[in-house]
DNA sequence: GACGTTTTAGACAATGGCGTCTAATTTTAC
DNA sequence: GTAAAATTAGACGCCATTGTCTAAAACGTC
């Protein structure tokens, strides 16, 4: 009867991560739980043993099963997108030696945004549960491959201004661009690998070869020919 | 005490559609309900209800839920594989209006593999059930993914052969090719939708359009002008 | 060391789903 | 029409899980 209050309310309503071990080790192994097992599968007893922690010290920092959820998935986007703004600012600004530079930027992005465990994570529980909390879908679509597409389209663009690439239309070209990007490492993400460093590369290569022979300004591709000299060449 | 045998057993062991209606029923509310909820969020009786059948029924057809998830998957997967072969059958032979013939093939290809409804529920329930049952999972890799890899990379070797695509590497094409195809779809996709006639033959274009650029023979792109000019041209 | 807070382990009721069983009813085949 | 097969509704035991509660233990701070 002495109406105790739960505790993340008397730390003063912060959700930010880092202010207890617990609460983070907590969205840790419920991030584990839920990705593996799915929303409904997911027991909080499981969850507790892999966080090392007590079941009631959960509901101790969460009301219930979906109040956890829905805080996990919130964990989970605020880090993918801090990673992906990051990504975005390495986008190569001028056209010198382009197609390293975006080899090296299309790496990146499958690396830490799209191939990783986060951004894994995300697609999958977005794919599994979007259809019970639309709102999270929307969340995630926004501000994820929404936010890329909308980020690359005028990274492009600018470069097109400077004539290094000839585009027509900037948003086909970006979702083209992050499509090609995947098109190598799709089907070994999906079933939960992770590449390695040398297939990051050689798939990055192979996207922004076709991507440039599609979108790069006609004489100068990587080798500094015409690119038809250079395939019949080849 | 009477041991009477499930009528599955009795009918002689086939497993092929069609041989009674209730069996169908229940194939297909179990594959709503399964899509829907994901295997362990969905229950017995939802399906038999949405089946509109008694759960012995069910019982009496299958002999536990997974039985008949693996069922559902397995009819599912053959649908599935006798489109994928029948669209394939399609691609175009010869190299005259070859944008045309390739769009017509990506529309063909998204509007009954990817995009449909057999499409989308294969892919949502191997990638969340995907862990639990690896058999599952490799089985469709190689009969949905994989078969399309290889077949469309002998089908633009063919093409390649004739002088009509300039290719260095047949399976990255094939690849790029199908990732192109999805790459204004892949989202609509992702969330349930159903992409209309005009977005299917949209997308495609844009993925045929790119892929020429990119393959094409010098001088015999959609304009029968080569691509570089018309590039600059535009 | 004392006090307030947090965590823990375990018991607890309630819920819901799975799979079985039975008896009644409908459908099918001859 | 009759017998066999299939289906149905409902009850049942069993088990896992959720969320609550309590008393004891660990922790941190002064």
């Amino acid at each position: 009867m002495k109406d105790r209050m739960t505790p993340a309310i008397r730390m003063g309503g912060h959700t930010q991560r880092g202010q207890c071990a617990k609460r983070m080790s907590i969205l840790d192994a419920a991030a584990d739980v839920f990705c593996r097992q799915g929303f409904a599968g997911a027991s909080i007893d499981e969850i507790a043993a892999v966080a090392c922690v007590s079941r009631q010290t959960i509901y101790n920092h969460y009301r219930e099963k979906e109040t956890l959820f829905v805080a996990v998935v919130e964990d989970v986007m605020n880090r993918a997108n801090a990673m992906l703004f990051s990504v975005l600012s390495s986008f190569p600004e001028n056209a010198d030696n382009l197609e390293d530079g975006l080899t090296a930027f299309a790496v990146r992005l499958n690396k830490n945004c799209i191939c990783n465990h986060d951004g894994k994570f995300l697609r999958k529980l977005v794919q599994t549960e979007g259809e019970r909390y639309p709102h999270l879908f929307e969340s995630w679509r926004q501000q994820g491959p929404g936010k890329l597409t909308t980020a690359l389209s005028a990274l492009l663009a600018r470069l097109a201004h400077t004539g290094a690439l000839v585009i027509d239309d900037f948003d086909v070209a970006a979702r083209q661009f992050v499509a090609l990007a995947n098109a190598d490492l799709q089907m070994m993400t999906l079933f939960g690998g992770t590449p390695t460093d040398e297939q990051l590369e050689k798939a990055a290569r192979n996207a922004v070869r076709t991507f440039l022979k599609a979108y790069g300004r006609p004489g100068t591709d990587g080798a500094g020919r015409p690119p038809q000299l250079a395939a019949i060449a080849g």
